[in-house]
DNA sequence: AACTATTGATAATC
DNA sequence: TGATTATCAATAGTT
């Protein structure tokens, strides 16, 4: 949009792509904003410099945003308008695995829409089994969707959290107030200079997996505090 | 930027709300992918409309991408250029935390740049619990952003699955061969239709929740595979 | 970094 | 919802 139309494509020199990506996120985190109070939309923009530099934007805070759809979630137990375990995502055109990830998650589609009240425990577990089987097809693809993945990590921890207060209930001897702790600190920290490259992606990963990506026999659970 | 110049406010009209906001989005993930590709950029963007529906975007795989730090974190070890457990984030202009944040995290600084090498696995929990500390700090901040926060929920998981792992080992009589298996699977069911409301957030925190805002006692530990 | 000629995005309209 | 078009905003190239 300037003197000249560019192609968009890698821009060859290192100078000019980095000049290049300083104006153009500028522009993006502005129209994110922009999206955001227009529409009464949550937005949560995430960009790695090629040198690792993170740079994000939120439009609301993560509070915010959990309540709003813990809120949510509770009146789909009233209301059968919607599955419990469905979800609607809407690629962007520009990610080009429509086809791909519809084909990859034809066989999940049956899965959709039931309706899970009154199954038992063991029936639970016995469809989580089938879904997590589908759901390692899925996320075998190569191209899945970063935030997609996010999504998915978040309901494990659930899961675990729920398993791990399941154990400690059957279990009330061994733990009585145990308390686990994470080191999910250091990955909070900000810097105003952005001279390290230390990535946050890096930090999240270093000492374990989560075994996104394969077919992991990780066990899950469902727990309330 | 059309016929007229527009505030940029929420529109109180909820069809001209709409059709914005359609209309922007499409933009915005336009301009998303154009920064990937220009600037060799990993570019994640997530958009939850009024109504709850999710769009996203992400430039390269989840797998790609983990990967590409995982590698870069070995990197670290070998050079000191970088600090380990550094973070490097940009806010964007548009948060208006960087004061805050700034504040919030001075006490943080003295820990980056620290050379980690040599400490022992106790020298090292020490230290992460100062971190968790700052983190606790900095996350306590109302606008949080989003995927800083997601990120902790990745850790969580982590430990959560130690825990779980412990758990069992301690009460094998419990369960023998128990597998539990996660209900994970559903939310990366993708529709190519959009029509039902569901929203990933809501799934993902249908029936608990993980603390993300506040002091919670959730403890963790640091594993290595 | 600042400056413009352009292109590209989009608000109003149909 | 999609298409059109008059404008405004973003930005490519230049300084």
């Amino acid at each position: 949009m300037a003197r000249e139309r560019r192609e968009i494509r890698r821009i060859e020199s290192a100078a000019a792509r980095q000049v290049t990506f300083s104006k153009r996120r500028r522009g993006l985190f502005k129209k994110a904003e922009e999206l955001a109070v227009l529409c009464d939309a949550d937005v949560a923009l995430v960009v790695f410099s090629a040198t690792g530099r993170l740079s994000q934007f939120a439009s609301s805070s993560v509070n915010d945003i959990v309540d709003k759809y813990s809120t949510h979630s509770k009146n789909l137990g009233k209301s059968h308008q919607q599955p419990s375990i469905d979800l609607n995502v809407e690629q962007s055109k520009y990610s080009g695995l429509n086809e791909q990830l519809a084909e990859e998650t034809n066989g999940l589609r049956q899965m959709r829409g039931e309706d899970l009240e009154g199954l038992s425990v063991e029936e639970l577990h016995r469809m989580e089994r089938k879904l997590e089987a589908g759901l390692h097809r899925v996320i075998s693809t190569k191209d899945q969707l970063f935030m997609q993945q996010i999504g998915e990590l978040l309901q494990k921890g659930t899961q675990l959290e729920d398993e791990n207060r399941r154990l400690k209930e059957q279990m009330p001897q061994v733990l009585t107030g145990g308390t686990m702790v994470v080191a999910a600190a250091a990955e909070n920290i900000l810097t105003e200079d952005g001279q390290s490259s230390e990535s946050v992606m890096t930090a999240l990963h270093s000492g374990s997996s989560l075994d996104c990506d394969d077919g992991s026999d990780i066990s899950l659970k469902l727990s309330l505090p």
